[in-house]
RNA sequence: GGAGCCGUGGUGUAGUGGCCUAACAUGCCUGCCUGUCACGCAGGAGAUCGCGAGUUCGACUCUCGUCGGCUCCGCCA
C-alpha cells in the first residue's frame, strides 16, 4: 500500500505545495482528538506537520487514527491545504498549511515513551541514556548530529582540496609506555600478549610521512583509559593531520582556514585571521593557564615587588623560597558575603593553594585581614597595580609558580562565571606556542614530555637540551577556543639521534627505546622528511559549535562517568570459554 | 585514590521523626467533544520513597554501608 519512495519531508511542506497529494512517513508527535476531528502532529527528522483526520475521510482511516498514540510510526497519504482563516500556527514552520489525510497506515506501534520527544526536556540523564534511541529523536539532538556531520564533511572537503589523503591506521596497536593508560586487547593467537587500542594515531601517521604520503588526515577514534569528565570520554574522535616539508608557519594558516570555514558554514561566525598567537609563558603569566579564555579581562598581575617590603610573612617567605605572589581584581564584588569568600578559599585549596588573601575595597574604606601588614603607601600601590576601584575585591595567592597560576587561573574563570563576565556568542580562537619541551615529574622523579616525546625542540634551544632541559622550548602549538583546548600538535623530530636523545632524557634506556619504538627509529633511517601536524578534538569542537555543556551530548552513544553504557550495559562479564580462548584467568575480588 | 551534590508513581518535583492509608503537575487508561496545536471537560489506574543494616515505641525523613548518576581534584592533552 505504502510507496516509500514518494515520501515528502514533513518539515519542508509549505504553501507552495497546497493542493498537492503527499506521502508522509514518520512518528506521531501528538494526537489531539476532538471526537469528530483528530489532529496529529507528524514528525520526521525534517520537522513537524499537522495532519487532519475527518470522519468523512474514505475507508477506515478515521477509526485507525483514533488508535494512534505517541511515537507510532505511520504512513499518511493526503492533500496539502492552507489552513482555515484564524487557525494558522505561527510557532510552527509548517503552520500555514496542514495535510488532510486520505489514507493512514500504522507501520508500527510504540510503547508510551518515558519522556517527551521535545527539546529542553527536564529528565534525568540516566533515563535519557537508557533510552538513548528516544533521546536522539529529539530535534536538538538531531541538530547536534547534523552539525557534527556537516563539520566532518567540511573537514574532508577542505583537506581534500588541499591535497590531503584520508588514510586509516590500525586500531590494534602496540602498547606504549608514555601518556595515558592503554585499553588492552588480549591476543588469542599469542597467548599472554596484548594489543593496545590507539591513544592517537601518532606513530603511524609519522611513519606515513616516512612513506612519502606527504599529506595525511584521518577522523580517528582514540582511546584512553583514564577517569572521565564533562569534556572527556574514554573513546573520542580526533581530526588527525600530518604533513611533510613543513614548519610551524606552514601548518597554522592551513588549520586556521579550515576552522574559519567550519565556523562560517555551520554557525555563520566569521573568524578573523590570522589568529592571535600567545606564547606559553605569556598565557601563563596573564591568565594562569595554557588554554586561556580571552573573552574577558581580570588578568593575573604580579605584585612580588610591591609585597616584598611588607611585614606579611606568608608573602615574603614565599618570595624568599622562590615562589610568586600574584593577584586579580574582581570587579563589583565588595558586597560578597563572608560565606562566599570562604567558599572561594576552599575553591583555591583544591588547586593546591594554601590560602587566599583578599582586600575588600568597600564604600567605607578598605577591609582586609592582611591590611595590617601593609603601609598605607604599599596598599595604595597594590590597589593601583591591580586597577582596583571602589566596590572591587582584590584576591592574592602566594605559592609555587605552578600553584599560583593554577589557583588564580581557575579563580579567574570561576569569578567570571559567577559575575556573568563571559560574553555569549563570542568565539575567541587563539594559538598558544613555545611550550616547554619537558617538565619534571615529582612523583616519577624524571622528565616527561609535555606534548609528547616525538615533538621537536626549537632549533635555537637545541644546545640547552644537554645542559638545561627544562629551558628548552618545543615546536609545539595548541589551539584554544574560549578557554578549551581544541587541538594541538607539533613539528616532529625526524632524525634518529635527536629522537634517541629525547628518549634518554625521559628516562628510557636504549634497550627500552628499541623495544618500544624501534620500528619508528628504524624507519627514521630510511630518508625521513621534516614533518609535523596536529590533532583536533572533534567532540569538543562540536560541543562549542552546538553550545553544549558536556561531551555526552555530542556523542551518539556515550559512557557514563563510571565508563559504562547504560543502553547496552557494557562492560559486562564474558564466558569462561571466551576467557580460555584468550588465555586469561580473572582475579575477581567477589 | 579523594571531595561534594543527587536518588519519592512512567516523567519532573513536594514532603525532612507520628499530621503520609505519601501530595502536586504532567504522562497513561476510559468516556464526552468538528479547528486544536502544551486542545478542553469528567472519571480512573498507577509508588512497599534506589538497596541493606542500624537508632527509635515509630523512619520517605536520622546514622552507617552499598549501588547508580552528575560535578570536581588526582589522572588524562
Amino acid at each position: 500500500m505504502t510507496v516509500f519512495a514518494e515520501r515528502i519531508e514533513a518539515g519542508k511542506i509549505g504553501i507552495q505545495q497546497a493542493g498537492n497529494k503527499v506521502r508522509l512517513l514518520g512518528w506521531v508527535q501528538r494526537r489531539r482528538d476532538h471526537g469528530g476531528l483528530i489532529f496529529v502532529d507528524l514528525r520526521d527528522r525534517s520537522g513537524l506537520v499537522q495532519v487532519v483526520f475527518d470522519p468523512e475521510m474514505p475507508g477506515n482511516g478515521f477509526a485507525l487514527a483514533e488508535r494512534l498514540r505517541s511515537e507510532f510510526v505511520v504512513s499518511i497519504y493526503g492533500t496539502v491545504r492552507t489552513r482555515p482563516e484564524g487557525t494558522v500556527n505561527k510557532n510552527l514552520a509548517t503552520g500555514a498549511i496542514e495535510v488532510a489525510a486520505e489514507t493512514l497506515e500504522i507501520l508500527n506501534g510504540a510503547l508510551t515513551p518515558p519522556f517527551y520527544i521535545l527539546d529542553n526536556v527536564d529528565v534525568d540523564e540516566t533515563v535519557r541514556l537508557k533510552h538513548r534511541y528516544l533521546d536522539l529523536r529529539r530535534p536538538e539532538m538531531q541538530n547536534v548530529f547534523q552539525t557534527r556531520h556537516r563539520v566532518t564533511q567540511i573537514m574532508r572537503n577542505y583537506l581534500d582540496s588541499k591535497g590531503f589523503w584520508e588514510i586509516e591506521t590500525p586500531m590494534l596497536q602496540k602498547s606504549s609506555p608514555e601518556g595515558a593508560r592503554d585499553f588492552l586487547v588480549p591476543s588469542r593467537i599469542h597467548p599472554g600478549e596484548f594489543y593496545a587500542l590507539p591513544q592517537s594515531p601518532q606513530i603511524f601517521k609519522q611513519i606515513l610521512m616516512v612513506s612519502g604520503m606527504e599529506k595525511y588526515f584521518q577522523i580517528a577514534r582514540c582511546f584512553r583509559d583514564e577517569d572521565l569528565r564533562a569534556d572527556r570520554q574514554p573513546e573520542f574522535t580526533q581530526l588527525d593531520i600530518e604533513m611533510s616539508f613543513v614548519e610551524i608557519a606552514d601548518i597554522l594558516p592551513i588549520m586556521e582556514e579550515m576552522l574559519a570555514k567550519i565556523f562560517e558554514e555551520t554557525i555563520g561566525q566569521t573568524i578573523a585571521r590570522p589568529l592571535l598567537c600567545l606564547t606559553y609563558r605569556e598565557a601563563m603569566e596573564r591568565f594562569g593557564s595554557d588554554k586561556p579564555d580571552t573573552r574577558f579581562g581580570m588578568e593575573l598581575v604580579d605584585v612580588a615587588d610591591l609585597v616584598a617590603g611588607s611585614s606579611f610573612k606568608v608573602f615574603t617567605d614565599t618570595l624568599a623560597n622562590g615562589g610568586r605572589v600574584k593577584g586579580i581584581c574582581a570587579p563589583g564584588c565588595a558586597g560578597m558575603p563572608r560565606r562566599e569568600l570562604d567558599d572561594l578559599v576552599k575553591y583555591v585549596n583544591t588547586y593546591g593553594a594554601k590560602g587566599l588573601a583578599y582586600i575588600v575595597l568597600g564604600a567605607e574604606g578598605i577591609k582586609s585581614p592582611i591590611a595590617k601588614f601593609f603601609s598605607e603607601e604599599q596598599m595604595d600601590l597594590l590597589i593601583k597595580r591591580l586597577g582596583g576601584q571602589s566596590g572591587d575585591i582584590l584576591f592574592f595567592v602566594a605559592d609555587k609558580p605552578q600553584v599560583v597560576a593554577d589557583a588564580l587561573g581557575h579563580l579567574r574563570l570561576e569569578l567570571a562565571q559567577r559575575l556573568g563576565l563571559i560574553p555569549e556568542g563570542q568565539f575567541n580562537l587563539l594559538w598558544v606556542t613555545e611550550f616547554p619541551l619537558l617538565e619534571y615529574d615529582e612523583t616519577e622523579k624524571r622528565y616527561v614530555a609535555m606534548h609528547h616525546m616525538f615533538t621537536a625542540p626549537m632549533d635555537e634551544d637545541l644546545p640547552l637540551l644537554a645542559t638545561e632541559p627544562l629551558q628548552v622550548r618545543a615546536k609545539a602549538y595548541d589551539i584554544v577556543l574560549n578557554g578549551m583546548e581544541l587541538g594541538g600538535g607539533s613539528v616532529r623530530i625526524h632524525r634518529r639521534e635527536v629522537q634517541e636523545q629525547m628518549f634518554s632524557l625521559i628516562g628510557l634506556t636504549k634497550e627500552e627505546a628499541v623495544d618500544k619504538f624501534g620500528y619508528l627509529l628504524d624507519a627514521f633511517e630510511y630518508g625521513t622528511p621534516p614533518h609535523g601536524g596536529l590533532a583536533f578534538g572533534l567532540d569538543r569542537l562540536i560541543m562549542l559549535l552546538t553550545n553544549r555543556e558536556n561531551i555526552r551530548d555530542v556523542i551518539a552513544f556515550p559512557k557514563t562517568q563510571s565508563a559504562s553504557c547504560l543502553l547496552s550495559h557494557a562492560p559486562s562479564a564474558v564466558s569462561d570459554k571466551q576467557l580460555k580462548e584468550l588465555h586469561i584467568r580473572t582475579n575477581n575480588p567477589s
